[in-house]
DNA sequence: CCGCTAACTTAGCAAACCAGCT
DNA sequence: AGCTGGTTTGCTAAGTTAGCGG
């Protein structure tokens, strides 16, 4: 299998340090005078105000916007205002309370929309009665008796009458008003902890117990095929699934594998009475054929029966699809609980192959509204628990065995609740804005305090503002060796004076971070080099003084919520909206979308966001290489034949391009381009002789014969040697082209080529960078939303389904809205 | 201050789907 | 009309952050 060449690769004696974390010198003050390139001076003013550093990257960094966002006078005004604003809705909400139940009811006409086929049509709840009557739509029968009676009002709701808006207007609009728009009313979510008064749902999927193999089926143990219990076997079949990828190949995962297997062994012994004690003389090759004989024959269902299949199954699901939240349904997101497997972790994690054990309905924890229905667990089962916990957004949650870390099940990302969550991330990061200018400020002046404690902070400050790195948690033993700023060790910054720093770790999901020769700001330089001062070695930290936790306490020193992962939202976003501005006014979508395109990977770039290049990728490079030679020929052509009836003064001097000949287009491949072109032709002439001889037969007309073929197939011939024979001498027939015609048909040719090459150029720039995650996560929609509408793209060319849903909040945004 | 828990966001990979081509 | 390759979606691992108890 390919070797994944984004990923570090992990090499067995690069053991991960353990939390060396010694204190290295004391925290006094004068510790730093006696490092010798250290200046001894205080801080001074210059260097507050000094330049950012130009990134060398090829990303345009936030520091190329800095200038836009940072600021001077009007900061402390606007920020100021944002203060006021904060106070006066924080004495709205302390009212009305802006959560969304309160925010809810104006639109509630919701309620009587047509229902889908779910469990969850909606009811008007609670604060619904007055309108219930006109349009209560009949709810399922299915909905049993118990959700039908009346939820509590939680008593921070009830103060506020459903049917208004915060300014007391009753809205009514009528039924076919489908969406609650809560982004309409004011502010998001409030800051009460809070997050729904009614909750309602049936629970969630289990998947299908485990089916035994057929009979005849089983794996092989030093030759021999072995009669595994149902237990074992199951995990023999996770095993041979994976049989093949780059896991079967893995040292760790077959032994964590083979541990957890033998384990299962032992207590389901093979009905046979086999010993299996070798990993190497196990052979799962033949579980591994059957399921590829099931995968096969999945496939090979006719249209109908996968669609009655899907039906099948959605039926089955249906009922926890969807929940109601506040009295309106709300799509579930993860409803399924994970099926048992093999852990997958990314990198060099040292738990990787471990059997990932079934999910029973005793350990899960099931969270729903107080006077809702408890939903039944399967037949024969319990539920671990049940809670009734309004603060928190999931519907269940379990423990997973491989780490101990919680699962939960959450809403869909196009749901009300993480849209609020998503709309205020993003209000957050948006009102970082105000602050960046003293959060620099602060940090720059501090790259020079005397006190280490200070002086790494600004550095690692610095460091998040500037190269969005993570905060960078302290990790353990048993998880993959990986870093973030915080948790830099001395061995992943190499530094080149006068400010040049090399960084190179493996970063979240061990992907590599990777930028040589960043420029910084001088004093960051000096600060790198004394952490990395004796006698510390490669494996301790950078970073001895602090951790995540001081350093997020010090970003909230300059405004509430800030923490380090704003910055990678803001410097994202911030980078997005500047990038846009390249946009051409005039030009075509397809235009308009490269420059979004590129803007978004510029983002992408920031934020390293990769992907691994794809096994085809090669092969469509050079079949765009090929196309984009064909063009040329093209080009040649056009250029030859211009050149015989041009008359020289003025096409040229309108046109001085037009001579240029074309670069990188041998005679070899002209003629192999033409042989080729000459073929398909006589493959087409032979179809239509076909074609036309069938239609003649049906018209019951005689055929033509096959000379006639052989003489339509014979001018072909002749032709294509004469383009040969023309194209060697330079002289391409001109036929009755004029000259207009010719220079209009080579202006196009050109457009034709720059844009191919954009393109190409474009896909091999981007092919291990992956743009989704910024689009998904860091850039605000609002920002791309508004862009579309003042560039006229629509916005399903820059957001897929699940977007547009995901991101309703943001849909209305105003073409002149800034972030 | 530290380590741990809980709850949430962010992340890449692979399966599923779809559109553009022959 | 089936194939192919790119895109979208589903999955779940891997982060961050705040809060808690010692």
């Amino acid at each position: 299998m390919t070797a994944n060449l984004k990923r570090g690769a992990s090499t067995e004696n690069d053991k991960k340090p353990k939390k060396a974390k010694q204190n290295i010198g004391s925290d006094s003050e004068s510790e730093l005078s006696d490092v010798p390139d250290e200046p001894q001076q205080p801080p001074q003013v210059e260097q507050v105000t000094q330049v950012k550093q130009e990134s060398p990257s090829n990303l345009k960094h936030a520091s190329d916007v800095t200038p836009k966002v940072e600021n001077t006078n009007g900061l402390e005004n606007s920020s100021d205002l944002v203060n006021l604003k904060e106070i006066e809705n924080n004495k709205v909400s302390n009212d009305q309370d802006l959560n969304t139940s309160t925010v809810s009811p104006k639109k509630s006409s919701k309620s009587n929309k047509p229902s889908e086929d779910s469990d969850f049509d909606e009811k008007p709840k609670a604060r619904s009665s007055r309108r219930s009557a006109s349009a209560k739509k009949e709810k399922k029968e299915n909905v049993t008796d118990d959700e039908k009676k009346t939820p509590k009002k939680t008593p921070k709701n009830s103060s506020q009458p459903p049917n208004q808006t915060p300014n007391g207007d009753v809205k009514d609009e009528g039924d076919d008003e489908d969406d609650y728009k809560w982004w309409a009313e004011q502010g998001g979510f409030g800051d009460g902890t809070e997050r729904w008064s009614t909750l309602e749902h049936n629970g969630v999927f289990f998947p299908p117990e485990y089916i035994p193999l057929p009979k005849q089926v089983k794996m092989k143990y030093d030759g021999k095929l072995v009669e595994l219990s149902n237990e074992a076997e199951e995990v023999a079949g996770f095993y041979a699934a994976v049989l093949g990828s780059d896991h079967a190949a893995d040292e760790t995962f077959n032994k964590n594998f083979f541990q957890d297997f033998q384990s299962v062994l032992r207590d389901h012994p093979p009905l046979d009475g086999t010993k299996i004690k070798d990993f190497e003389k196990c052979d799962f090759s033949p579980i591994r054929e059957h399921l590829d004989i099931e995968k096969e024959k999945k496939k090979a269902m006719t249209k109908d029966e996968k669609k009655h299949a899907k039906e099948q199954r959605d039926e089955i699901e249906n009922p926890f699809t969807h929940c109601l939240l506040d009295g309106r349904k709300e799509k579930v997101g993860n409803f399924r609980i994970e099926p048992p497997s093999l852990f997958r972790g990314r990198g060099a994690h040292p738990k990787k192959g471990k059997l990932k054990l079934r999910i029973r309905p005793e350990q899960i924890t099931i969270n729903i509204g107080k006077d809702a229905k408890i939903p039944d667990a399967p037949p024969g089962t319990n539920w671990g628990s049940v809670q009734h916990d309004n603060t928190v957004t999931w519907l269940a949650t379990w423990k997973e065995n491989i780490n101990g870390a919680y699962k939960y099940v959450y809403l869909a990302p196009g749901s009300t609740l993480k849209g609020q969550s998503d709309m205020s991330k993003f209000e957050k990061s948006r009102e970082l804005k105000h602050y960046i200018g003293n959060v620099r400020e602060s940090y720059e002046a501090d790259l020079q305090n005397k006190v280490m404690f200070d002086r790494q902070r600004a550095t690692a400050a610095y460091l998040v503002d500037r190269l969005a790195l993570r905060a960078g948690n302290e990790k353990g033993e048993d998880e993959a060796d990986t870093v973030g700023c915080c948790s830099l060790r001395c061995e992943h910054v190499m530094l080149r004076p006068p400010n040049l720093v090399t960084f190179d770790f493996l970063g979240k999901d061990s992907v590599r971070f990777y930028q040589e020769d960043i420029k910084v700001d001088p004093q960051v330089f000096k600060n790198l080099r004394i952490f990395k001062k004796e006698p510390k070695g490669p494996q301790d930290p950078i970073f001895d003084r602090i951790h995540t936790t001081v350093l997020n306490n010090y970003f909230r020193g300059f405004m509430k919520g800030l923490s380090a992962k704003v910055f990678r939202t803001y410097n994202a976003s911030i980078t997005f909206q500047e990038e846009l501005k390249q946009t051409p006014n005039e030009g075509t979508v397809a235009e308009k979308l490269l420059s979004f395109n590129r803007a978004n990977r510029n983002v992408a770039i920031l934020c390293n966001h990769q992907k691994n290049v794809s096994k085809s990728h090669d092969a469509t490079m050079d079949k765009m290489g090929d196309r984009l030679k064909a063009l040329k020929y093209q080009r040649r052509k056009l250029r030859q034949m211009l050149a015989q009836v041009a008359d020289d003064k003025k096409v040229y001097k309108d046109h001085p391009s037009f001579k240029d000949e074309e670069s990188d287009l041998e005679d070899e491949w002209m003629d192999a381009h033409e042989e080729n072109e000459r073929d398909k032709e006589v493959e087409r002439q032979k179809k239509k002789f076909e074609r036309d001889n069938e239609k003649l037969r049906n018209e019951d007309q005689k055929e033509m014969k096959p000379e006639d073929l052989g003489e339509r197939l014979q001018e072909v011939e002749e032709k294509w040697k004469t383009v040969t024979k023309e194209r060697r001498a330079g002289k391409p027939d001109v036929g009755k082209k004029n000259q207009t015609q010719l220079t209009t048909a080579m202006q196009k040719m050109e457009d034709r080529l720059e844009a191919f090459r954009v393109n190409a150029s474009n896909k091999d720039e981007v092919k291990d960078v992956s743009l989704g995650t910024s689009k998904i996560n860091y850039i605000d929609p609002r920002i791309t939303v508004a862009w579309c509408k003042a560039y006229e793209v629509p916005v399903e060319k820059v957001f897929a389904k699940t977007l547009l849903t995901k991101f309703t909040w943001a849909m209305e945004t105003s073409p002149d809205w800034k972030f």
